[in-house]
Formats: structure tokens, sequence, C-alpha cells
DNA sequence: TTAGGGTTAG
């Protein structure tokens, strides 16, 4: 009996079978009869390239080992190479460690290879043990450990890396710079990627469409616009990427068709993805019409044509025609994939039909999961199950989960938070940090949560713990939410000084939490204050004046408030229309204020006058603040009793069995009257009625609401 | 052996 050591098996690529013992004679025997023929040395790189699959790879892998050519670093190197694009870096990382090479060729392919299946973490430290070991990087290297670092989205290792390009000289390299302006655009720092771009002496079309690419990741969309045109002038012409990545920066018609006519011209005309993304590009200019009838005129939609128009209807705030459109997508035999899948949760979120929302989780469990994101798609159904009102069913899915990252915890975190179940989102916060380093979001969910439950301790320990204990800087969302949690709890004092305090400028954000905190709070001079730098800041936004206004009024100053109003009108600003939805019977039912375009319209105005009676004979008294100025987006003159959360309830009432829950969903913040009211309906009717408006959810039960009156 | 592109979870 003799152990095996060198015998070729291609199931274990580094030639031991310790687990094999055999005569010599049958050993011999069994070698001439199966052992593959040798290799030669002209076709070994061809005969390794022509491999499709593991086994045959694995075959000439064999016969190289008979002719000795795994010691030559040429073929090695296509080896590995070739084990990497079937797949099986295991085998590639096994014969690279083997072979105690100090070729940088080499080093790059392994590099790449683990690019390649995104084991980013692993790419950088091959990049690591390389320079310790001393081998040069070279201009292949870089572009390989840039695009990690990106993909990492970790600038800090990329600052290095790019001093690194600089040590070595290759500062220069179009391949390495447009590597870098990448990286830069995906880690939010286009300030570095334009500066990358503008020191470079030489640029090629793909430096334009990568600084493109910068601007609209990073929500520089005139200077996308501004580059694109100047390339154009300097008669650099465009490349599908290039009209790929103008397309996401174009939020004006006027821009969008102009992309189109230069897209035609360079002939982009029947470009299946150019039309994906020009769908889009009209989409978000706000022109759905025009999305559709490209939709319609691709003839061969392929599932990008689909996902991108159902997504398209979701953001338009379209949710039945996003839902209807999948319908017809599956009538035609289409397999949903994750982001089709993604899309059409997000159409039910905007939906908050809790109805529709359990249908779509049945159809995903259906697919059986064959599609290439579980995760993603099992933390939008968490998503989807909060914004509809059942954390039950969301907590349901988030323990069933076998794996689950920093989105899946958060979005369960923001779920409690938006429920005002802010200690069950603490302890959720506390148990996630064994497990997964918060970042920056997570951060805001659990701030926010805080924030709406008056955990403010508990807010103070988390805000202080960021940059201390995982090294996240707050930015000025978090700032924004400490200011909120202050404001909120009374402390505008505190909130003030906090401001006053940050490292970074307050936006927008922190100057409306402070302005919220006023209203609740009814400070006036430092409401001016906020409101001042807000009007400033985000002259756009509606609901900054509306605020202001109803600040004024409610402390008797009617004729500020009537400028801020008039201010508003001469800035051309308007008011975003409030509405309410109820879903009855498997449909979906919107009023306005003072709507009296239901059929049931006689009905629901005599029993709102009897409900009205009721809660007033309990105590309810109209909070006449919100008649003249109402809380944000609907028209003064409409009376406190027709807003559209009072009409959608009594309709719910008239409809639904009494044991039921009466679901309702506004898309602006409830008023403050309604809110009072719907206390009180709670009581007298004995219904449970949960509100979703744009902040939170609200459960009113037995006269009380989820929020404490803290909203 | 190198870079960029259509939909994409908190």
């Amino acid at each position: 009996m003799q152990k095996l050591k060198h015998c070729w098996f291609p199931g274990r690529p580094r030639y031991s079978c310790r687990f094999f013992w055999a005569e010599a004679e049958t050993l011999t025997q069994a070698q001439e009869l199966f052992s593959p023929p040798p290799v030669r040395a002209d076709t070994c790189v061809s005969l390794i390239k022509q491999c499709s699959s593991l086994h045959s790879l694995k075959t000439v892998y064999a016969s190289m080992l008979r002719s000795h050519f795994h010691l030559n670093l040429y073929f090695l190197t296509n080896l590995i190479a070739q084990y990497v694009s079937l797949g099986s870096i295991s085998h590639a990382y096994s014969l690279f460690s083997s072979s105690h090479s100090s070729d940088p060729f080499l080093w790059n392919v392994m590099i790449r290879g683990f690019v390649d299946h995104a084991q980013y973490h692993r790419s950088v430290l091959l990049y690591i043990q390389m320079l310790e070991l001393g081998i040069r990087p070279n201009n292949y290297t870089f572009p390989f450990v840039i695009k990690a670092c990106g993909c990492l989205r970790n600038v800090e290792f990329g600052i290095q890396v790019h001093d690194d390009v600089v040590e070595f000289g290759y500062e220069s390299d179009v391949f390495v710079c447009n590597s870098l302006i990448v990286m830069y655009g995906k880690c939010e720092r286009y300030e570095l990627s334009r500066q990358v771009f503008d020191r470079m002496p030489d640029r090629n079309e793909t430096s334009w469409s990568t600084i493109i690419r910068a601007c609209s990741l990073n929500d520089h969309y005139e200077e996308g616009l501004s580059l694109f045109w100047r390339m154009l002038r300097e008669d650099i012409r465009p490349d599908r990427a290039t009209v790929l990545n103008v397309m996401a920066c174009a939020y004006r018609v006027n821009d969008a068709d102009e992309i189109c006519r230069v897209a035609v011209f360079n002939g982009f005309d029947f470009d299946q993805y150019v039309h994906n993304a020009a769908l889009g590009m009209y989409a978000r200019c706000g022109r759905i019409d025009l999305a559709r009838s490209i939709f319609d005129g691709i003839l061969n939609k392929d599932i990008v044509t689909w996902a991108s128009m159902i997504e398209a209807y979701a953001q338009a705030d379209l949710p039945l025609e996003a839902l209807g459109l999948f319908k017809q997508m599956n009538s035609q035999r289409i397999f949903p994939d994750s982001v089709t899948l993604l899309s059409v949760v997000r159409a039910c979120s905007v939906l908050a039909s809790f109805r529709h929302a359990h249908a779509v989780h049945g159809i995903i469990i259906l697919t059986g999961g064959f599609f290439n994101n579980p995760l993603a798609v099992e933390t939008a159904v968490i998503d989807l199950y909060t914004k509809c009102g059942s954390l039950t069913y969301a907590r349901k899915v988030f323990d069933r989960m076998q794996s689950r990252n920093i989105i899946t915890w958060s979005a369960m975190i923001s779920g409690y938070g938006m429920h005002g179940l802010g200690g069950e989102a603490y302890n959720l916060f506390n148990q996630m940090k064994s497990s997964v380093k918060p970042d920056h979001i997570a951060f805001v969910s659990i701030l926010s949560a805080c924030s709406h439950s008056g955990l403010v301790a508990e807010g103070w320990e988390c805000f202080n713990s960021m940059a201390r204990d995982f090294r996240v800087t707050p930015r000025t969302e978090h700032y924004a939410c400490m200011v909120d949690l202050l404001g909120r709890a009374g402390k505008l004092d505190e909130a003030q000084v906090f401001i006053e305090r940050m490292p970074i400028g307050p936006d927008a954000g922190v100057w409306g939490a402070l302005l919220g905190a006023c209203r609740v709070h009814s400070n006036i001079d430092l409401a001016e204050m906020a409101a001042k730098a807000l009007l400033d800041l985000d002259s756009k936004n509606p609901g900054r004046y509306v605020l202001l206004s109803n600040i004024y009024a409610s402390s008797g100053k009617t004729k500020d408030a009537h400028k801020i109003r008039t201010l508003m009108m001469n800035r051309g600003v308007r008011k975003v229309s409030g509405h309410t939805i109820i879903e009855i019977k498997n449909k979906v039912y919107t009023f306005v204020a003072g709507d009296r375009s239901h059929p049931q319209t006689d009905l629901i105005y005599s029993e709102l006058e009897r409900v009205m009676d009721r809660i007033r004979q309990e105590g309810y008294t109209p909070d006449m603040n919100f008649v003249l100025h109402d809380v944000e987006e609907e028209t003064k003159e409409k009376m406190l009793y027709v807003h559209s959360e009072k009409l959608a309830i009594v309709f719910g009432l008239l409809n639904s069995r009494s044991e039921s829950v009466i679901r309702i969903r506004k898309n602006l913040r409830i008023c403050g009257d309604c809110h009072t009211a719907t206390k009180f309906i709670s009581k007298v009717t004995r219904r449970e009625i949960v509100v979703r408006d744009a902040r939170r959810f609200h459960h009113f039960k037995d006269g009380t609401c989820s929020c404490g009156d803290y909203w």
C-alpha cells in the first residue's frame, strides 16, 4: 500500500488525494487508462479559453500538470483568469496562492477576479498585501482597486489609493483617472471627481461620460447637462453610455427633448437601452404621458422596459396604474425580476393598502424567490407592511429572514418609529449593533424614532455614539432629527443652542424642524428667525410658507399671516392639495376637502353632522386655528368639518363592518383639528382608526392616539 | 488583464 500524492484529479486542483489509498500497480494501470493526453504548449492557452465548464477546465488543468505547464506563469495566469470567469473564485485563489509569484500581471488578474465577484474587501486586502511584498502596482492594477473602493463606498481608502496613483506615476493615465472619477462620484465626493476631470491632460469619451454620471449621482443635474453641451461643442461624439448618463440629469421637458434629438442624431434611435432611459427621463420630467407613449412604442419590451414604466407610475403617485401594468406583464407570462418587484412594492407602499400589500407579498412568495436579489425584496416587503399599517406582519417577515443587512434592520427600526413605538425601535437598534455596524441612514431611523416618541435621553445617547463608536460623521439630517427631538420635547432654547454649535451649516431640514417645534410650542420669535433662514434656503417649498402663516394666524397676527401667503403667491409657489384615501371592499376612494363628488355624498354629510354632534357632546371643541389657515395645504375657505380626513373616516364608518379597523391615508400631515376629532370619533364609535400621514402613523383607539399627541 | 450605460430595498 502506498499513499497517493501526485495523481491528477479534476475535483482537487492542488493534486492531493489524501483520502484515497490504492495498490501501486492499480495506480499505474489507472493512470495509463484514464490520464488525459498531455497538452501542447502552442495550444495550451486556447484550450484553457475554450473551456465553458469547470469540469472541462479541470481536465485541461490535469493535462497541464502532466506537462508541468502549471509552472509556466503565462499559462497559470490564463488558467486562473478562466477559473474566475467560470465563477470559481476559490479555485482561482487556491492556484494563485500556491504560485508565490510576484508578477503584477498575475496579481492584477486575482484582484480583478475578486472585484468581478463583488468580493471587494478581498481585492483591497490583496492590493495591500501586494504593496507590503514590494510588488509595484501598474496602470492595470489601479482601475480594479479603485472600482472596489467605489463599490465599498470607502472613500478614505480610495484617497489613499489615489495617493499611490500619484506616487507610482499614473496620475495622467486616462483609465486610472476615469476610475477615480467614478469612485469619487459613488462616494458622494463630487468635488474630487471634478478635480480629477479638470486636471486630466487627455480625456476620452468615457471621461465625459463618467463625470456626467458623477453629476447625476450627486444631484448636480444642471452641471451634468452643461458638461454634456460643452462636450458637444468640443465636437466629442457621445456614445451610448454618455446618452444614458445625461438622461439621468434631465428634469425639464425641453432638456429631455434636446437630449433625444442628440441621441437620434448619433444613431441611438433604435437602441433599447436608450428607449428605456428616455422613458424614465420623461417620467421624471413629470410627463408620464410621454413616458407611456415611449413604452407603447417599444415592440419587444424587455424586463427593464416593464420595470421602468411600473416604477414611473409608482413615482408619479399612480399606484393603481403601476399595479395594473404589473398584472398585464404577468398575463403576458413575463417572469418578474427583483427590480420589477421592488417597483411593484413601492407602488403598493404609495397605495397604503393592506389588502394589496398582502396580495403582492403572496405573489412574491409564489415566484419561489427565483430572482436575483431576495434580500432587497424581503426588506422592501418589511417597509411595505409598516407603511400599510401592519407592524405585526413586518416583524414576521423580519424574524423569518435568513439573512439581514443594515437596510433590513433600518427598515424595521423606521417602521417602529413611524408607528410611535420608539422603545421597540431603540431596543432593536441596540440588538442590531452586535451584528451590523449602523450607517448614517440607520442613525436617521433611530433618531427619528426617538423624536416621534419623545425619547430625549436615548436620542442623545445615539447621536453621541455616532462618531465616537461608529465613525459615522453626523450630517445635516441627523442634526435636523436632534432639533426635532429637542423641539418637540419643548426644549426650544436647547435646540437653538444646538443649531448655533453645529460644525456644518444648518440646511432647510434643520430650520424646518425648529419651525415645526415653534408651531407646536407657539414660540413666535424663534419661528420668525427660523423662517427667515428657511424662506431663502427652501423658497420653493409651499409647506414652509403655510407653517409660518399658521404660526402667525394662531397667535392673532393675521396681517403677518396674510403677508406670508402673499409672498408665497408672488414667488409662484403653489400649495400641494391635500387628499385622503380609503379602501373599501377592494376599491380605493379619494376625498379632497369639501368633496361632493361621491355618489353617497348626502349620506356622508348627514352622518358627518351626526358624528360631529356626538363628539361635541363628549367635549370636542373645534380648533379654530385650523379654520382660516389650515395645517398645510387645503384651501382656507373650507370649513374644518369638511376636511378630507373626516369625510374619509365617515365614509369608512358607513361602509365597513362595525368590528373592523378603519384605515385612511393622508398625503400631507394630518390637520390638528382632525387629530383631535378622530380621537373623539374613536371613542364614541368604539372603532379603531389608523391614519397614515406624510410623516407617521396614528393609531386612534378609545379616545387616544398612539402618538400621544406628540406629532 | 484595464474605466463609464437603461429599472434597483432602509
